[in-house]
DNA sequence: ATCGAGGATGCATTTTATGCATCACTCCAG
DNA sequence: CTGGAGTGATGCATAAAATGCATCCTCGAT
């Protein structure tokens, strides 16, 4: 859309933080750039950016600026989004920011079912903490936020929850493993690895610890549950994992936790508050939080939007 | 703002509903305004116009649009005034709308006490019934509506809500005069004029009416409220106002009416949902909401943005 | 049948944006 | 303390885009 070209250069300069390297992405040179910006910072009256000897950095006016511009192309594509449905076309792009656990198989699974029906419809999928998924949803990086135990700020909109309870995951010859169903004396039996403090299930184990008194026998933190999984076969030790984390035909197996030692959590699929969805993104929600309360039934609770 | 300036020109296309109306208020030819759009139109791949022999309509799509423009030129106005706000300047313009009876003594005793602080802040007021009002915020035409009874949308947002009991208006030489208080006979023994349909207070006395099964002797209908108590000096009969419309010193007498006989209304402040105010919009509103709160003590209730 | 109001379009002109070369400034390494 | 590398600003020529004028075509109303 031409009219907010000068908004997605904005946008662009203060996303690189310098003029120059905001010119070389946008393909125009750095003069044409610099000379937009200063035409809107003439027009408003006050600077956007505040100079610095490396770059430029946005300035207090610059924030409220940034967080209209980000609206307002986000707002454009949904009208876009929308005008197209008009004409029978379903096409689109969604942009989705999830959990590690949620991400292998689930979205994906999601993902190749919408696709199924909407060829023309792309997506770009990123993985982050629950922290950084609040800030891609208000940056409008992000159209989806797919997390578990989220931080829940003003901005936060949740579309659908459904309770997820920690599964312990072991290698198949664990002697846990005998057990159908797991208490907090069997937890703190074996060493325990941990997924990083900045998880939604290493916060509700931490919370879990701190009631109980008791610390698990910590061997091994790590961000990436794929390295976590490999390393249990390797040593006799147990993991965490989501229900919507496991697959059927895993080499690993899961076992289920009492809910009295370690409490189960939300997953949320959420948007920014306040935010129209373009179609696209609205429709893929909606069939996320509806095959969630399919496929995990019992206290699953639609928000209305 | 230049990078917004086509959309006010679609925004002014669609007002006018004639491309060459258009061009002239724009003072451009319409030739240049005509390829804005055809150029707009290209863009988004679908027409934003119907073409007719007398001019342009909205098509679908364009109606889409058209509600995405207004609201982003609203939004830009609204981060200009914030921006504004930060050098220290408190200066904007805030628009109006409000029923009859508001607008002549306290609106405007409300502009100017708030004109007072901030002189740099402008005002633009217009009357309009609770249907209208609506319609003047969706189109962001207006930043503020005050309204008796409004119908309740969606899209209505209350920032703050007084109740109004309606009082029975008359010449002081009307035999009614001589009571306190009336009940709903007093109502009927006395010829009335009644303000038209639109009006909120004539939504509640019909609600009335249609209760107790009884009409009143209605002479006269009219939607301009001078005309109204003007005639109360030349026939004996009565007529209606709310507490917020009288004035102190004024040649017609107000008298209470019994709550069973008929029931208070509510004046509302209220705002488009959704939508941020410009400061000075937003600062005028609270000021007002604080006034009301302070002069109709008893029942008030501030509701929280 | 005619007229007028309205939207499209070709072409010359004006206005605006872009690119190049260059300046001035600041930091950092040697 | 000095030169280089990186930054944003600016003068000037050029390219691109928007504008205005004259004109055409269409469709109702008279």
């Amino acid at each position: 859309m031409r009219h907010l070209l000068p908004l997605h250069y904005i946008d662009t300069v203060a996303r690189s933080g310098s003029i120059r390297r905001a010119a070389d992405k946008l393909a125009i040179t750095s003069t044409a750039l610099n000379r937009r910006i200063l035409a809107m910072e003439e027009e408003l009256g006050v600077p956007l950016f505040e100079r610095l000897p490396r770059g430029v950095r946005l300035s207090t006016a610059g924030e409220l600026m940034i967080q209209h511009i980000r609206s307002q192309i986000a707002d454009m594509e949904r009208v876009r989004s929308q005008i197209a449905d008009l004409s029978g076309v379903r096409r689109g792009h969604v942009s989705i920011v999830c959990g590690q656990a949620i991400l292998p198989h689930f979205i994906s699974e999601q993902i190749a079912l919408y696709r199924k029906e909407h060829t023309a419809v792309t997506f770009s999928v990123n993985v982050c903490d629950r922290k950084e998924a609040i800030e891609q949803l208000t940056s409008f990086d992000a159209d989806i936020a797919v997390v578990f135990e989220p931080f829940r700020t003003a901005e936060f909109h949740p579309v659908g929850r459904v309770e997820q309870p920690l599964r312990a995951i072991m290698s198949a010859n664990h002697p846990l493993a005998k057990k159908e169903k797991l208490g907090w004396s069997d937890l703190l039996s074996t060493p325990v690895v941990l997924p990083t403090t900045s998880s939604g299930m290493r916060f509700i184990l931490d919370d879990a610890m701190l009631r109980k008194g008791d610390e698990l026998q910590k061997i091994i933190e790590s961000d990436n549950f794929d390295f976590i999984k490999n390393y249990l076969e390797h040593e006799h030790c147990i993991s965490f994992q989501l229900p919507i984390g496991l697959k059927a035909g895993d080499e690993i197996v899961s076992r289920e936790i009492e809910e009295r030692a370690v409490p189960g959590g939300n997953l949320f699929v959420a948007q920014l508050k306040g935010r129209i969805l373009p179609v696209a993104a609205a429709l893929f929600a909606n069939s996320v939080v509806k095959e969630l309360e399919i496929r995990y039934a019992k206290p699953v609770e639609v928000i209305s939007k």
